[in-house]
DNA sequence: TCTTCAGTTCGATTTTTTTCGAAGTTTGAT
DNA sequence: ATCAAACTTCGAAAAAAATCGAACTGAAGA
């Protein structure tokens, strides 16, 4: 099995969460699964990327602590970590889910 | 005049917000703001830099609209832009002030 | 005016990040 | 057992970012 790394939210910080959102690509992921919950790699609206390239986005999205994976046969479903980022960054799901003026 | 480039509050861009924070020196600078108000560039405290590498860091931050100097002679006080932050992106100054653990 | 101080800008180098294709892994179906 | 699907990992190449020193700028003081 594999050894997925998720911080706790008391060892997630700010500085890797923000890296980790200040890629475009992450970005457009993160969004995506603050407004649909669960979704699989093929669902992660983002334009024509390599899998090799979208693998090495959500491995930063997931070292970082923003997301979770659910891996279920021979898929791997990902979600924002609401609660925890909830309680250890108040505010941040909300700027996600809020409109890109 | 130099022609100093500061985004409105609504043409802040979260993307660009999380990409200044997401290198360590900008995070420290941001942080030391955040707690003290307003600061010249030997204020700021982080490690030894050159002051070309000092400038391009503060550039990023002016430009993604986190700060705003004001100039008094030849010295350029550096301050948060706490208002236009918590106005646009309800949380993050409180993220910024919280402990690191 | 000449010099110094506090920065910015420029140009080059180093380091990091993004990206890809190929190969590997695990699971489920045939 | 073989195969295909849905990924991840590896290694390399390309693109971007961080860093520095040198040169430049604008304000204040001698």
């Amino acid at each position: 099995m594999k050894n997925l790394t998720i911080p706790a939210a008391s060892e997630m910080t700010l500085t890797a969460v923000c890296a980790a959102l200040g890629d475009p690509v992450r970005m457009k992921i993160a969004r995506c699964l603050a407004r649909s919950g669960e979704k699989n790699c093929s669902g992660f609206e983002v334009g024509h990327l390599s899998k090799s390239t979208l693998s090495h986005h959500i491995k930063i999205l997931r070292e970082s602590g923003l997301i979770q994976p659910r891996i279920q046969g021979k898929e791997h479903f990902y979600s924002l970590r609401k609660e925890e980022l909830d309680r250890r960054f108040p505010g941040l799901v909300a700027m996600l889910l809020a409109e890109e003026t």
